[in-house]
DNA sequence: GTTTCAGCGTTTTTT
DNA sequence: ACGCTGAAAC
């Protein structure tokens, strides 16, 4: 079974538990538990390696991942390891996220499915757009008071799909203020089914559906099947029953399966994912092989002492905790902050100060709960000429001149998108909603056709219908050209004096066009640049702005979510209080208050050997009265006195000691007569 | 009857 | 940065 001694010297590098889970049978299930830092992308390329080393097809292996990123670095770490055996991979190794390997299934098995053979695409932010489109159609937006938002919709919606139960349980435990909306919302949920179809798009959620429904087919699931000798997927904790079902429809006869994941990292659940299914595996797929990876190669003891400290305290922990193989180092730090402002300042101080003594700027990172908690700190940063880049959050695809772009290119593949349409027209002087839905209703949606029509549509304004075909050209022009980049360049002329007019700050977001259309000319088609950046959206600005230069040295920013799967030498943790960390959000149940908990778990677990927590213990912006100076928070109580026990606590109050009597000796005076005297 | 704009309040996490 | 509101402008 095993490869010569000689060839694959590299399994000896790996440690007894992590060579026993490479090289396990391939025939059997195989369950990695991997904790926090224990090697756990090491141990999988290396068994993707011994997989081909056994003379496997890396085509006929299909690697899941949690972002495209991850599956990258496995495949890069793979091929070292095949080459440092003299094996030359002749594949490559079908990887991506589970939503980029659907979409790709589902193109290729098009037909049988009854789709068009032109499909777009919806991102979250666009079928949140299609929702509010359906709710205004149907009179919501005018006659409730307070009906939820398009945001929510697209929440509630995605939730209860993904989690595959009744719209009316997922409200009553989810979301339980919209419970008296439930007829209206499934009325909704109905038409915007329809009207994707019409506008042959599918949103994230279809994707995982449709896959489930081909692997589950009779004839199409076995020939899917039949496609891949080997499945493995990371991150498993995070996995929702969908997936579940498409793992196990996809494993007939005895395909490989291997899973890695850790139950202490399940952050997802806001996605109905559940650790529930890492825990049930083995009773799901019998003869499971299970293997544990528990030493820690990431961070020094005091840090994995405090971690296992937050793990303990929920109500089912497991007895798993984080042995350090680094040894020991510096206790985390504890900083109690006065405020806000005051948190900023000590991150920025203490960021710089770690910089001065050679810790490079992207050697540390400042973690989150929500993205706008570092909106002073990014204020701060800025004062203080310090770079810094953000993961998480707002992202580029949600800029409102980025959509305007990406509805255009998608409007050339895909002519009967309304969506897109609706959007479009708004951009013309003089036409709202309601005037975009006039058009609509008049025009056949044909793009060879399209220019005549809009010059004889009674329903474009005098002043939009010049400006109207310009862009109607455009695209009719865009549609005859083939090369992505001669196309999504004609298209971004043509929006440009859109862009100058409706923004004021018109030329960083024509430069990033600029970006995104260099960025198109490498793509294959324009569908498939769209379709590309809806499931694999650019995490950051720096995403865009090319390679990064081997000199640059920036600050990371991020959300916890966003920082899933990477570690850095020093860790800021900051807004660690009760409302933020936990959240407020989520108190309403246990599940909840258990999730925000390994949140903190895993945001701690990034660091190699210095961490920092932040806790602001005055709020000034909280929604009180103008004249409230500002209630008092509460440190975290994941920050129990156990935990603190384990950290160098740090009083960081800046307020100036109060003045006494007796060390004033002049009057102090008053006056402003001098002002008009 | 619609569009546009200013002002105000709010903002969890993401494929 | 966005949605909602009310009021002005077309």
């Amino acid at each position: 079974m095993f490869g010569s001694a000689g060839e694959l010297e590299w399994l000896g590098e790996l440690n007894e538990q992590q060579r026993a889970a490479a090289t396990a049978p391939p025939d059997r299930p195989l369950l990695i538990l991997a904790g926090a830092g224990s090697g756990k992308t090491a141990t999988l390329s290396a068994r993707v390696a011994w997989l081909i080393a056994q003379g496997l097809t890396p085509e006929r292996i299909l690697l899941l991942t949690f972002t495209r990123r991850a599956a990258r670095e496995m495949l890069t770490r793979t091929r070292a390891l095949l080459e440092r055996a003299g094996i030359a991979a002749r594949g490559q190794v079908v990887g991506g996220t589970f939503h980029s390997v659907a979409w790709r299934l589902i193109r290729l098995y098009a037909e049988p499915l009854g789709l068009p053979p032109r499909l777009s695409v919806f991102d979250a932010g666009d079928g949140a757009d299609l929702l509010d489109l359906v709710r205004q159609e149907l009179g919501y937006a005018d006659s409730g008071k307070r009906f939820p938002r398009k945001a929510t919709l697209a929440d509630i919606y995605s939730r209860t799909v993904n989690a595959q139960r009744p719209l009316s349980e997922v409200l009553a435990e989810h979301f339980p203020w919209c419970e008296p909306y439930a007829e209206d919302l499934g009325r909704i949920f109905g038409r915007y089914g329809r009207r994707k179809r019409d506008a042959q798009a599918l949103d994230l959620d279809d994707l995982l559906l449709y896959w489930r429904a081909l692997a589950q087919h009779e004839v199409a699931g076995a020939h899917l099947a039949a496609m891949f000798d080997h499945l493995l997927i990371d991150e498993y904790q995070d996995v929702n029953a969908l997936q579940v079902d498409v793992v196990q429809a996809l494993r007939r006869g005895d395909r490989g399966l291997t899973v890695v994941g850790d139950d202490l990292q399940a952050i997802y659940g806001f996605r109905a994912a559940s650790a529930e299914h890492i825990l049930r595996f083995p009773m799901l797929f019998a003869d499971t092989a299970t293997a544990t990876l528990e030493h820690n190669y990431r961070s020094t003891q005091p840090i994995l002492d405090v971690a296992n400290a937050v793990a303990a305290q929920a109500e089912r922990a497991y007895p798993k905790r984080l042995r350090s193989a680094r040894g020991e180092g510096r206790k985390p730090q504890l900083v109690f902050c006065r405020d806000e402002p005051e948190e900023a300042t000590a991150v920025a101080e203490r960021v710089l100060a770690e910089h001065e003594r050679g810790v490079a700027l992207r050697e540390q990172a400042v973690l989150m709960r929500a993205a706008h908690h570092s909106d002073l700190l990014e204020l701060e940063l800025g004062r203080r000429r310090v770079p810094y880049v953000k993961y998480g959050g707002i992202r580029y695809l949600e800029a409102a001149h980025v959509k305007d772009f990406l509805c255009l290119l998608r409007l050339v593949a895909n002519p009967s998108d309304q969506v897109s349409w609706f959007r479009i027209l708004q951009l013309l002087e003089g036409v709202g909603p309601r005037v975009a839905r006039q058009i609509l209703d008049s025009l056949h949606l044909n793009l060879a056709m399209l220019a005549d029509q809009w010059a004889a549509c009674a329903s474009v304004p005098a002043a939009a219908r010049t400006d109207g075909a310009g862009l109607v050209e455009a695209l009719a022009a865009a549609a005859t050209q083939a090369a992505p980049g001669a196309q999504a360049g004609l298209l971004r002329d043509a929006l440009r004096p859109f862009i100058r007019r409706r923004y004021p700050d018109a030329e960083p977001r024509l430069h990033d066009l600029d970006l995104l259309s260099d960025f198109a000319a490498k793509s294959a088609t324009l569908e498939q640049f769209a379709a590309e950046l809806a499931l694999d959206p650019p995490q950051s600005s720096a995403d865009f702005a090319g390679p990064p230069k081997l000199d640059d040295d920036y600050l990371v920013l991020s959300t916890i979510h966003s920082a899933k799967g990477l570690e850095w030498d020093l860790v800021h943790v900051i807004h660690a209080s009760d409302g933020n960390l936990p959240s407020d959000m989520a108190l309403s149940n246990r599940e909840g208050l258990d999730e925000e908990r390994r949140l903190l778990y895993v945001a701690l677990t990034r660091a190699r050997r210095g961490l920092t927590i932040y806790v602001p213990v005055r709020y000034f912006h909280r929604p009180r009265g103008i004249d409230d100076a500002g209630g008092f928070g509460k440190t975290s109580r994941f920050l129990t006195d156990d935990v603190q026990s384990l950290c160098e606590l740090v009083q960081r109050d800046e307020s100036p000691p109060p003045l006494v009597g007796a060390q004033i000796h002049e009057q102090v005076i008053v006056d402003v007569d001098t002002l008009w005297r």
